[in-house]
DNA sequence: TGGTCACAGTAACATTGGTTACAGAGCTCT
DNA sequence: AGAGCTCTGTAACCAATGTTACTGTGACCA
């Protein structure tokens, strides 16, 4: 583990950290379509992502639900944080987004590094402050641009997590994802086509040129 | 100033820490409608609300903009947190909503503060958690309700945070926090108001029963 | 080979919200 | 009182998105 460890993190933390951290937390890995985290659950350890991706997404009562944000390497996810830290509930569901490997750290641990490791302290406000900003680029999303425009978002940012230029998904879970009806994302993919931008096959598109 | 700083933050920070505070910060007040972050600009202090209520808004490229969520006594701004300890710019506009009392602390003494107490960290920790839900919960307000239930939502945040049952706002005023248009929120206070929720008045609308 | 199923394409329509235009009401200043 | 201003009410219309319903097609399996 240590390793990997060093791979992801090596340059954020010093030896010392890396030492600890390879002492006390668990290597997982995980296939891609797993629930991570269900809304509701309390949590008992944090996890630093070494390779793959997480989705996060926010549910509504009725389980209608909206894509916040990716996590990749070298991420962790801030609500976990602040859920381990504050003893708070999640609010959020994770899901990978791909096969992913995932190094889990026991929330004990947690506040005595903040106290301990300056870098430990720098990487969790750093954390705090991209999903901050990600949750407010997902707003900017939803309120200032159209439909079309954040499909076209979203095609992009699949194709950068997933790392290649076809996106394997059906269009209802790519309406799940972004809140709204099969039948507008059919149309808005089909008009993308026309376009000569993408190439629509079954269960999966493909990015020609965004 | 010690006072007003135990009245607000005495319950979270010990002694020692109020009386760093005292030492080094300094006391603010500023009127209704004073723009106190400006998007794009560095900050150099970080502010802790002794009273009255800060509005943040994100602002888009176009000028257009929508209203995150309000700040009160007790809160200060994860923005500015993340701006200060990670150097970056803020993304944000915040705007006095009512007339406020602010305590300002420098930037160089909260990484100091964050090794050193343990009450501090953990009332950033509260506030980046605070924020970042205020921040989903927007998100859920734009994703999942319609115009009408935000509207309702939107007169329900302002009674709280102006702690009155009137607000003081022209319909265009409101357009703009929730970024749509004056003619589509005087429609539907209008409809408010035949239901007998509201009554409207020039320049001001009276909550009677939402 | 035919049945079944999930997925995708498309039309027709409904609803919500945004736009334009204009009229009237209240405030302020002279 | 009258001019000029901002704010509000309302109608008519348009655009974007959501809904319903139906068709076709490829994949898979018995």
């Amino acid at each position: 583990m240590i390793q990997e460890l060093k791979n992801s993190y090596g340059h954020l933390f010093e030896n010392e950290l890396l030492e600890e951290i390879n002492n006390v937390a668990m290597f997982k890995e995980v296939s891609e379509g797993i629930e991570l985290i269900k809304p509701g659950s309390y949590i008992k350890s944090m996890p630093l992502i070494i390779s793959g991706a997480i989705k996060i997404l926010r549910e509504d009562h009725d389980g209608d639900e909206l894509l916040l944000y990716f996590l990749e390497r070298g991420d962790t996810c801030a609500m976990t944080l602040s859920c381990c830290i504050g003893h708070h509930k999640s609010e959020i569901k994770a899901i990978a987004e791909t096969d992913a490997k995932l190094i889990m750290i026991p929330v004990g641990k947690m506040e005595e590094w903040t106290a301990k490791y300056k870098s430990w302290r720098n990487f969790v406000f750093e954390s705090y402050h991209k999903r901050l900003m990600e949750a407010i680029e997902t707003i900017d999303s939803i309120a200032f641009l159209k439909m079309d425009e954040r499909l076209l978002k979203y095609l992009k940012d699949k194709t950068k997590v997933n790392n290649e230029n076809v996106v394997n998904n059906t269009h209802q879970e790519i309406a799940y994802d972004l809140h709204t009806s099969r039948v507008v994302i059919s149309r808005l993919l089909k008009k993308l086509e026309v376009e000569g931008k993408i190439k629509l096959n079954r269960n999966s598109i493909e990015i020609i040129n965004l």
